[in-house]
DNA sequence: CGCCGTCTTGAGTCGCTTCAAGGGTAGTGG
DNA sequence: CCACTACCCTTGAAGCGACTCAAGACGGCG
């Protein structure tokens, strides 16, 4: 945990740069010894549960390495995928007795973990800590918003483009200009969780995905990890652009 | 607005209760008049747009009467209204030059504005306030959350029963243990806005609600009103509860 | 009264889901 | 080392729910 927090330079070396929430703590002496008095680093493994749907749970924190998935069931078995977290982003209800979502690591994955209650006391103590809490949890209402455009507009084709790009996009490395653009994508989760996640099939999912190939937007190298040949074609398929220069796109479905 | 402020119990008497941010402030003198120097009252009519996708504006601040319709567009023209919002709900993105969201009056409404930089200040010398709006953000982000839980996994008919439960509900007064039941749903919107915020079309959303009123579920007055008649059922309908004992459901639709 | 917007209803089409089966790969034990 | 199992991904075929297009009904307003 101290290595954690002491290595703000860490960013410069290419891994992941800290969450705000944390960059802000890091710079102050006390802040950060509160930090490491309540925090501690565990493992999980993939499919493990972090906090159940509409469990008391007290448990907050920060992904450290691995992907979580954020998912709400209904009644008769259905789920729906309503965030992914990567690191470093923040994860867990704060200020609400139960998680209205279950939080369930999706890979294996490390995690910066906190009682919720101690947290929510470390809070208020320092509101302007808080106040970076606030401004993440706005990001995932920002977020979330952007979700629902997806999921209520958005044909199966634009939400897997959409879906790639933002895997693409969230895996750039180093900040502000420096910022390196990838051409590969790796996908974290299995083709049933991107189906609960775009609110469709793993079949549909398997399927576009093929067409895209087919069609020169991207080459399948596993069936995890995919080369990005065309960004632009891609970014026009998710419904982001309209077209600039590319006529009707021919489908190669039927051929 | 001193009125607004001065009328806490004014939720006694069948109001809409205040938001908890606004109860907060009415208790305290010095809050009180702090936010009723940078407060102003708006009214807006239907149609008219607060503030524009992606635009920068610096209005924030709550709703006193009316709907207002939080919605997303893509740049082919589709939609997504990704909230509404009721009195005494709060409105505007705080701490963000840009709005991610469209922010329009669905109805004949009036509001409490506030300049963004003005409230964000006040926010800023009142920790506590600033909790409240945290608050309040949690609570639309599991909002948001539920409705992607809608969009992604249900089908039309249960999205149209889950909104026909939100109105009914949301429009339940009084409150804590005194709060009354309603019957009647007031839908305050269009059928087209309906269908925008439901993932659907204008067409579908109306052969759904006849389909509930041929099935006994409720009563049309008029397009906008209509009398719930079996609210279990509607609970059923809505993918809410597994049910309990009615056996399968027979659809009149053929008939 | 006639126009206009909204709601309703009908018919046809299509995209996606569902159901079913086959292939690839990793982990396991004989 | 090789079967064996299990899981995931892929592919095919059929069915259906919801969308699209089109027209008619209702109500409000100038």
């Amino acid at each position: 945990m101290e290595a954690l927090l002491s290595t703000s330079e860490r960013s410069e070396s290419g891994r992941q740069p800290l969450h705000r929430f944390f960059a802000h703590c890091a710079a102050d002496a006390t802040l950060r010894e509160e930090l490491i008095r309540i925090a501690h680093v565990r493992g999980f493994s993939s499919g493990e549960t972090i906090v159940g749907e509409g469990e008391e749970s007290g448990l907050v924190g920060a992904v450290i390495s691995g992907v979580l998935r954020v998912q709400k069931t209904m009644p008769d078995g259905r789920q729906q995928i309503v965030g992914l977290l990567f690191a470093p982003n923040l994860f867990g209800r704060v200020f609400s007795r139960v998680s209205p979502v279950a939080i369930e690591a999706a890979t294996d994955c490390r995690l910066c973990c906190f009682s919720r209650a101690a947290f929510e006391a470390f809070l208020a103590r320092h509101p302007s800590v808080e106040h970076d809490v606030m401004l993440a949890v706005l990001d995932e209402l920002d977020a979330a918003q952007e979700w629902m455009l997806l999921l209520g507009c958005k044909a199966v084709q634009e939400r897997v483009a959409s879906f790639l790009l933002m895997i693409l996009h969230q895996a750039d490395v180093g900040g502000g200009a420096a910022r390196r653009r990838q051409r590969m994508v790796n996908v974290p989760i299995t083709r049933h969780d991107m189906a609960v996640y775009l609110g469709t099939t793993a079949e549909t999912i398997s399927r576009t995905i093929q067409d895209f190939a087919r069609r020169g937007v991207l080459r399948i190298i596993n069936p995890q990890r995919f080369e990005v040949l065309d960004e632009a074609r891609l970014a026009f398929l998710s419904g982001r652009a309209t077209d600039p220069g590319d006529v009707d796109e021919p489908s190669l479905r039927s051929a």
